[in-house]
DNA sequence: AAGTTTGTTAAGAAAAAATTTAATAAAGTT
DNA sequence: AACTTTATTAAATTTTTTCTTAACAAACTT
C-alpha cells in the first residue's frame, strides 16, 4: 500500500472521529461549556489516558490553555485524572460512559442551583417578612410583599423535587423507573 | 407615614426581589443562558405581562437589547407573548411554573442533543465503514477503525434512554416516579 | 546543588460576544 | 397619504472571554 493512500485513510479515520468530537462539543454548548473545552472532551472520549503534551498536540493549542481546560472538565465531573507509572506526566482520562457523564454533569448542577435558590430565597423572605410584619408600611406593598413572598414559598417543592431527582439517579431508581433500552425509536 | 420611610420600604421589597432575580440568573448562567437573559427572565417572572419598553424600564437597558433578549427566553420555551387588547404593542410573559420551565428547556436541549450526535454517528460509521470494508487498508488502521465504529454504536443507547426520558417528562411519568411533595429535607 | 522537566499563574494580545445608537421596516392613526 | 408608534436589523462600540507567550514554581535527576 502506498504512503499516499494510507494518509488518505488515515485522514479518513480522523475525519470520522472529527464528525463526532463536533457533535459532542456543539451539545456541550448547549449546556455552557465552551466550545473548546467541549473538543477536549470529545478528543478525550476517542482517545485513552493522555498528557497534557498529548492533548495539546492534538488540538494545536497552547499548554496552559490544555492545563486549564481539563481543570474545567474535571469540574464538571467528567474527566479524572489517572496514574501511568513510568513517566512523571500527569494523565487524565475521560468519562466514555455516557449515562455516568449525565449523572455527573447534571447533578451537580442541580444541586448547584437549588442551594443557590433557596439560599437567596431564605434571604429574601426574612426582608419581606419584616415588610408585612410592619403596620407603618403602606398597605398595598405589605400586599405585594406578601404575594411575592408566598411566590417565592411556592417555588420551593420545586427545589426540593430537583433533590429527589438528583437522588433518584444516584441511587439508581431512576434508571428502573426509565429503562435503558436499545430500541431505535427515533 | 412620610415618603422617605415609603421609599425605605419600597426599596427593601425590590432588593428582596432582586436577591432571587439575581440567584436565578446565576443558576441559569450554569445551563448557558446569558446573565442578561437570566436577570430579564427573572425580572419578568416576579411581573405581570410586559412590554418591551417595560424590560427596557425595569433593567436599564436599550429596546434592542429587550428584543433580543426575550427572542432568546422565546426560543428556551420559557416565554411567550400574549395579546393585551388596548395596546398595539407586544406583550410576554415568563412561564412561571418552574416544574413546566425545567420540562420545557431540558426537553429542547436534550432532543436538540439527540439529534445532533446521533446524525454526526451515522455520518461518522458510514466512513468508517469504507475503511473496514476495504481490505487494501492498513490492517492495524482497519482495526481501529472497527473499535472506534464500536465505541460510536455503544452510545447510541444512551441518545434512546434520553428520548424515553423527554417522553416521561411530557407524559407525567416522570412525575409518578418521583412524585412532589413538599417536605424540606434540605 | 545545579540543571531539567513539568505544570500553573500572570500579563498581554486576540477573538468573540454583548450592548448601544442609528437606520430601516412595518403597522396603525389622523 | 403623511405622520406616529413600535419592533427589528445593521453598524459600531464596548466589554468580556479566551488564548498565547512569558515568568514562575515545584518536583525530579544527575
Amino acid at each position: 500500500m502506498s504512503n499516499q493512500q494510507g494518509d488518505n485513510a488515515r485522514a479518513s479515520f480522523e475525519q470520522a472521529k472529527a464528525l463526532v468530537i463536533d457533535s459532542i462539543a456543539e451539545t456541550m454548548d448547549l449546556y455552557g461549556v465552551t466550545r473548546s473545552a467541549g473538543n477536549l472532551y470529545g478528543t478525550m472520549y476517542f482517545g485513552n489516558d493522555m498528557t497534557l503534551d498529548e492533548m495539546r498536540e492534538k488540538l494545536g493549542m497552547s499548554k496552559p490553555s490544555m492545563s486549564t481546560g481539563v481543570k474545567k472538565l474535571q469540574d464538571y465531573n467528567i474527566v479524572k485524572q489517572t496514574f501511568r507509572k513510568g513517566t512523571r506526566r500527569q494523565t487524565f482520562v475521560a468519562e466514555k460512559d455516557f449515562f455516568q457523564f449525565f449523572t455527573n454533569f447534571f447533578t451537580k448542577k442541580w444541586l448547584r442551583e437549588v442551594r443557590i435558590n433557596l439560599d437567596a430565597i431564605h434571604k429574601a423572605q426574612q426582608e419581606l417578612d419584616q415588610l408585612i410584619e410592619d403596620e407603618s408600611v403602606d398597605g398595598n406593598l405589605r400586599e405585594e410583599a406578601l404575594l411575592t413572598y408566598r411566590q417565592m414559598e411556592d417555588s420551593k417543592p420545586y427545589y426540593y423535587w430537583l433533590q429527589k431527582l438528583v437522588a433518584s439517579i444516584e441511587s439508581g431508581k431512576l434508571f428502573d423507573a426509565i429503562p435503558v433500552d436499545e430500541n431505535k425509536d427515533q
